[in-house]
DNA sequence: GCAAAAGTGTTATCACTACACCCATGG
DNA sequence: CCATGGGTGTAGTGATAACACTTTTGC
């Protein structure tokens, strides 16, 4: 078969917003980029979809290089192509987000990216068109997050329902009343209560829960309400 | 500048998966592809992605092309890019989907493409990966006009409240109950009730309604649960 | 006058909000 | 024994779902 003529061809990245979670606050993972243009500056993980290469392993393969982890939430937020965003040379690049725990990611031994975790509300000045990839990816998590359960993907296996009021309060810089919090995401029925409490933070100490996969994976995509009024989300 | 050397470009398509609602059913916009591979098999209105062209603009482009409407709703569905999807040579496809008004959409003089209004649950087999791209487009729609206004988009600028029940049962495959549809509209405070009624379909006449397009843009983002359990969507 | 579609009201249930006190424990 | 964070219950309110009859008018 012969080729399309005259038509122009150009390079297609993939870009990461990694996510993550410590306790606290909610965490993206940027590297220093290592080529020109732009060395040296904060950017997004990423890489060339290669010839033989889906989107999703391009996205999973660029992931896992950066974070030595597998099997993480991934999801492809969009695509831009602004004519000029890569002043080099025309590129198309498909942005996915991916929900990280945070304990999970490993430093890989070489850090041949100089990855720093950044509080969102407080990261640096990005390249290219990164900055509006994370302000889109978090207006999309949000979103999500309100009428899915999708945040859980940001905590350890175990983890408390203090632990995951922080998390919501965090992603909607909000607080919530945590006894009609703890009815609601009780309420999934998605939480099973363990027998051991989280004792670092507290005294008392808090009970551990974990996720019923089973559950989890028939009602991810079913409309849960978890937070009421997220305020006017796109 | 030089170019990044040693990596493979691609061809960038832009497909359209346009709905429209002819009173009846939710309808699906079609052309004859006039070119090879796949000549004269059913497709997706596309076209290939300009060098100095945005994403957003190429839509627009191919959707005016076969419509010859103007500022359409339309929103990036996602890509799509497996190595084979187009059998001649890599194509990464963005597809977008749109909604029009199914009266405002005149055959273009030439009728270049040999379109044709299909019925979504009655559409031909499609060429490449564009049956994907109309059941994702349908998942999407299916999710978001449960969340947002966004059916009215189908409609012309005057309608009935049965004629939006019956899109609304068209998009969900499923009845509604007329008392309670009529009162979780109206409660949106969207609606502006006309002088005139509608008087083809029935003998008493439905009265029109407009939107109230400043409260449309405002509201267009709010949670509003048009429906409120539209099953496990994605 | 009757067939066909439009329009409307009530009740029971459920989900959400706001709110305050007791519990367990380490220091 | 007290400071700290964990855990729970209730009452009022608003939204939803289920349900049936009356209105209009062309024929």
């Amino acid at each position: 078969m012969t080729r399309y003529s005259r038509q122009t061809r150009m390079l297609v990245a993939v870009d990461c917003i990694i996510f993550g979670f410590d306790g606290q606050d909610l965490k993206l993972l940027l590297i220093k980029r290592g080529f020109e243009p732009e060395k040296g500056k904060w950017s997004l993980m990423g890489g060339f979809v290669q010839p033989d290469e889906d989107l999703e392993q391009a996205a999973a393969r660029t992931l896992t290089k950066l974070t030595g982890l597998d099997g993480v939430y991934m999801e492809q937020l969009g695509s831009f192509g602004h004519p000029g965003r890569d002043p080099m040379e025309r590129t198309l690049s498909v942005a996915y987000f991916a929900l990280i725990d945070i304990n999970q990611y490993k430093q890989q031994i070489t850090d041949e990216y100089k990855a720093e975790w950044f509080p969102l509300k407080d990261a640096p000045k990005l390249i290219f068109d990164h900055a509006d990839m994370v302000e889109e990816a978090q207006a999309r998590l949000r979103y999500k997050a309100a009428i899915h359960p999708l945040l859980f993907e940001l905590l350890p296996t175990r983890f408390t329902i203090p632990q995951l009021q922080i998390l919501f309060e965090a992603v909607y810089d909000a607080g919530f009343d945590k006894r009609n919090f703890s009815r609601k995401v009780l309420s999934t029925g998605l939480l099973v209560k363990q027998k051991e409490k989280e004792r670092a933070t507290s005294k008392r100490g808090a009970f551990y829960y974990k996720l019923d996969k089973r559950k989890y994976s028939a009602k991810f995509h079913a409309f849960l309400n978890f937070v009421s009024d997220p305020g006017n989300l796109k």
